[in-house]
DNA sequence: AGAGTGATCATG
DNA sequence: ATGATCACTCTC
């Protein structure tokens, strides 16, 4: 029975660059969470860019340095995962540098490993179908049993939680839709930004 | 379209 | 200490 060949973990350098960059090069790349021995792993096919400092609407906006956010001001590579709502939880992957609090939402998933064990992870009647398991940052949580105990784990060396590379390169600027970011209409002229990035005709995606 | 839910944050 | 808010989801 041979093992199976798993894809590489992504380096620090994937993640030392500007959110936006990041943004587009973690769609197809594949997000795994290994729990109690099993993979559980889905595609990354939606995601948002937050700016940081001048952003109005990320969670550092104004250089807010708090005991929620701290991941987001650590190096590249990190995970931030916030509580909101009293009730769900939301993952970021940080990008840039030490210092600099950018970071990249992840949105949606197309589940790929451990979809029996995501389906029991989930609550709600809408998890049933596959195409709606993960699409969105609270379900893909749900889904995958990350929380805020994951806040401030390093990706590029964790033993639980990381991103593999499925693709050398990003995909396409013809294979992408933008939009603006999705539940930020509170960020004024940011509000309308083009920073919400996700893989055209994917059914996986959320606002389906 | 509205409810649910509680941590978080800025005020005072 | 307190009150408003919230990078959401589900069901109506």
């Amino acid at each position: 029975m041979p093992a199976t060949v798993h894809h590489p973990r992504l380096p620090r350098t994937f993640y030392q660059r500007g959110s936006v960059m990041l943004a587009r090069a973690l769609l197809g790349q594949k997000l795994v969470h290994v729990v109690d021995g099993e993979r559980l792993a889905g595609i990354i096919v939606e995601t948002e860019a937050y700016l940081g400092i001048p952003d109005k609407a990320a969670h550092t906006y104004r250089g807010r340095h708090t005991q929620r956010n701290h991941a987001m001001w650590c190096d590249g590579g990190h995970a931030y995962v916030y509580f909101t709502y009293g009730m769900h939880h939301c993952m970021n992957v940080v990008a840039g540098h030490e210092g600099d609090p950018i970071a990249v939402l992840i949105r949606a998933l197309e589940p790929v490993e451990g979809i029996d064990t995501m389906r029991l992870n989930r609550t709600a009647s809408s998890g049933a179908a596959l195409t709606t398991l993960c699409s969105g940052p609270g379900k893909l949580c749900q889904a995958m049993g990350i929380t805020r105990r994951h806040t401030g784990r390093d990706m590029v060396n964790d033993p639980e939680l990381f991103i593999e590379r499925m693709r050398q390169r990003p995909y396409p600027a013809s294979r992408i839709a933008v939009s603006a970011r999705i539940g930020v209409a509170y960020a004024e002229e940011w509000a309308d930004e083009p920073l919400r990035f996700y893989l055209k005709d994917n059914p996986h995606v959320s606002k389906r």
